[in-house]
DNA sequence: GCCAACGTTGGC
DNA sequence: GCCAACGTTGGC
C-alpha cells in the first residue's frame, strides 16, 4: 500500500466535484513522471491526498481531503479527443501515450490543511509538496506524512 | 500579474 | 547529446 498526493486546480476540479462524482478518471496529466507513477507504481486501494493548487485567499492552497485509487491503469481518453484541451495527436488508441487511474472520493477535511501549515509543521519536514519548485502533479507521500495531514484535517 | 523553477522541443 | 528557446506550473 502506497500513499500519494495529487494536485488539482481548485477552481478547475475540486474535492467537492469529486464528492459529487464519487469517482473520476484522473485525466489530463501530460507529464511523464506523473504518468509513470500511474502506470507502474499506483495500485488499486492506494490512499491519496487531494491537493488544491493555485489557491486564493478564500480557498488557500493546500490539502482538502482524501481519495483512493479505484481502477487499474487505463488509457486517458481525453488524449484522443480533438476538441479536448489535452488532445495529443501522438497518442494512438492501440498504444496510448497517456495512462491514468480512476480515483474515488473518501473524505473532505473539515478545514483544509494549508501549504503554509504544512511548511510550518516540523513533523512534515521534507515532504515533497513543500519544496521549492515542486511542480510534479502526482507525488509519493510517506505513510507517516499521510496520516499526520489526515489528522490535521479532522 | 509577476517570476522562478522546471519540462519539453528542436537546431546543430 | 548539448543547450538555448519556449511553454507551463504554481506560489506569492
Amino acid at each position: 500500500m502506497n500513499h500519494w498526493l495529487i494536485k488539482s486546480e481548485g477552481d478547475c476540479y475540486s474535492i467537492d466535484d469529486l464528492k459529487k462524482d464519487k469517482k473520476t478518471p484522473w485525466s489530463g496529466i501530460r507529464n511523464f513522471q506523473a504518468r509513470n507513477f500511474m502506470r507502474d507504481s499506483i495500485k488499486v486501494g492506494d490512499k491519496v491526498l487531494f491537493y488544491h493548487s493555485n489557491g486564493t485567499k478564500e480557498n488557500p492552497t493546500g490539502v482538502y481531503g482524501t481519495a483512493k485509487v479505484s481502477s487499474k491503469p487505463h488509457a486517458d481518453m481525453t488524449a484522443f479527443d480533438k476538441k479536448d484541451d489535452h488532445y495529443d495527436a501522438k497518442s494512438k488508441k492501440e498504444n496510448p501515450t497517456w495512462i491514468l487511474v480512476d480515483v474515488s472520493f473518501v473524505s473532505k477535511f473539515k478545514k483544509p490543511v494549508t501549504l503554509s501549515q504544512i511548511k510550518f509543521e516540523p513533523k512534515l519536514k521534507g515532504i515533497m509538496v513543500a519544496q521549492k519548485g515542486s511542480r510534479l502533479s502526482i507525488q509519493p507521500v510517506s505513510k507517516e506524512h499521510f496520516e499526520f495531514i489526515t489528522n490535521m484535517g479532522k
